[in-house]
RNA sequence: GGGGCCUUCGUCUAUCGGUUAGGACGGCAGCCUCUCACGUUGCAAAGACGGGUUCGAUUCCCGUAGGCCCCGCCA
């Protein structure tokens, strides 16, 4: 924490805000862990975003701290309320519930402010160039070799220069002035990182619309927040220098980071490619757990096995950042769907009693054998309807029904009577029970019989064996 | 072109310079008196390449190759 380079004179604190981290009065001088995730509302969550957003939530209720939900859509032509309502519903799928709410809509006057205060402080300057003159200066730059950085010219207008541009129409964006000096922080994940800020543009802060690019308010945000810990992917990492850049400008204090590497699809390329078919909504309508994904996300890329797990607390007890690898990992979405039928077979009967006819024994009896919850029906149909049974073995089928023990079938009952049925037949294994599970279920794969007899019942088996619809 | 990060079984990873290189997922095989599943036991499976340092390198250093990220008036 200490020692972080402040080259710069630090202005005063917002008007409006904390500079410092919130204390609990009475408690021990202990800042709480207060995280965000900071979708835009341009699109429904994907896999990426998912992950952001768990392994924030994660890590804020393993120290008991708080979830922030911010919305930053300063992008007011692409974001819309129809995605901002669609990422409340995909956190809501996840479970993964928020304890703030912020929208940078909300916030412009406050975003204004930290502009102002940056303009005085020198910090913030104007730059008349068009889009179309930057492109075609990094494609130079580019052409020639060399890194495609701003090249400042604007900090060498005269004031008379300015005046002219400013009367022929033209109106400024506004540049952040970097230091030109290494930042370094401690990231959580990463270990020590430096990015030398002289290898940076100065970035846009202010479009010449007058629109807030998202790292101002991003910035404003987490201090007037008081955000104790930004953890977010490795795309970022260079963005924070700058971020830090802008945090110590502003007198406020810098969080902590936290950057995970990025997600690649299941052949090493960027996952980005295939977010189309991994947005949340899709998954939902797979019918993928949520805590199938919750479980990957928190698990992919660590050093724990992946495995399911029934409860975000469980997984929030898990987490680590010392457990998340500095590398790249593959996601199969393969291991999603095998991810669910695992969950599929621990659900306790409560969960799932809506969808599935037949009781708490019968769900347990059969889930072991699901693929899916929507096959528990036809078990139930299968033992409690009518049905024409499969007859493969007449000789099998009739000693079967001859030596059916009389009274209720429990569990206990299948074993001493198939060896019955084997002593007097002389057949054995796959000739002695594939005929046996054809006549009583009509199938010839399912649950292990000897759990299905007691549903079927006495009558019904009989019948059935006697190749009777029934 | 520049900067950052990375490279161990198919995949995710463990290894404080000395290990039969461990685990998990997946795969395969056996067992669980049938199938599928569950469970269980077992098997196969790895240090990108080239140098250097060292008694000894997967581990430290350099280089090469490959991968990911960033270099936007997107977030």
């Amino acid at each position: 924490m200490a020692g972080r380079p402040r080259a710069q004179p630090a202005v005063p604190p917002l008007p409006h805000g904390r500079t410092d981290r919130p204390r609990i009065v009475g408690a021990p001088r202990r800042a709480m862990t207060r995280v965000r995730f900071a979708p835009s509302p341009t699109g429904r969550l994907h896999v990426g975003n998912a992950r952001a957003a768990i392994l924030n939530w994660l890590f804020a209720h393993q120290t008991g701290g708080s979830f922030l939900l911010r919305l930053d859509d300063t992008d007011r032509a692409r974001s819309t309320v129809e995605f901002a309502q669609g990422i409340e519903a995909d956190l809501a799928w996840l479970g993964l519930t928020h304890d703030a709410f912020a929208r940078q809509s909300d916030r412009f006057p406050i975003y204004a402010a930290a502009a102002e205060r940056l303009k005085a402080a020198g910090r913030l300057y104007p730059a008349y160039e068009t889009p179309e003159e930057l492109d075609r200066r990094r494609a130079r730059q580019r052409a020639r070799g060399l890194p495609p950085i701003y090249d400042r010219a604007a900090l060498k207008l005269t004031g008379d220069e300015r005046a002219r541009l400013e009367a022929e129409g033209r109106t400024p964006h506004w540049r952040f002035k970097l230091n030109g000096a290494p930042v370094r922080w401690t990231d959580l994940i990463r270990g020590p990182v430096e990015i030398d800020t002289a290898t940076l543009s100065d970035p846009v802060l202010i479009r010449e619309d007058g629109a807030f690019l998202y790292t101002l308010p991003s910035v404003v945000d987490d201090a007037d927040l008081a955000i104790s810990h930004v953890i977010r992917g490795e795309d970022h990492v260079v963005n924070t220098a700058a971020q830090i850049e802008i945090f110590q400008a502003l007198g406020a204090a810098v969080p902590e980071f936290a950057h995970y590497p990025m997600i690649l699809d299941v052949d090493g390329g960027p996952l980005s490619k295939r977010l189309g078919s991994l947005g949340l909504a899709d998954l939902a309508g797979q019918d993928i757990d949520p805590m199938a994904l919750n479980s990957l996300m928190a698990k992919i890329g660590t050093s724990d096995p992946v495995e399911p797990r029934r409860t975000l607390a469980e997984l929030a007890a898990e987490f680590a950042f010392s457990k998340i690898g500095h590398a790249p990992a593959r996601l199969d979405p393969e291991d999603l769907r095998r991810l669910t039928v695992k969950l599929l077979h621990m659900k306790p009967y409560d969960e799932v009693a809506a969808a599935v006819p037949g009781g708490e024994a019968f769900w347990l009896a059969i889930r072991d054998n699901l693929e899916s919850l929507d096959d528990a029906a036809g078990w139930w149909r299968a033992v409690s309807e009518p049905l024409e049974p499969l007859a493969a073995d007449p000789a099998v089928l009739a000693a079967a029904a001859a030596l059916l023990p009389s009274g209720d079938l429990g569990e206990a009952a299948w074993g001493p009577w198939t060896k019955a049925v084997s002593a007097a037949t002389g057949k054995k294994g796959r000739e002695l029970f594939l005929p046996l599970r054809l006549a009583l279920t009509g199938r010839d794969h399912g649950p292990e019989m000897k759990k299905l007899l007691p549903f079927i019942g006495r009558e019904r088996a009989l019948a059935r064996l006697g190749g009777q619809r029934a």
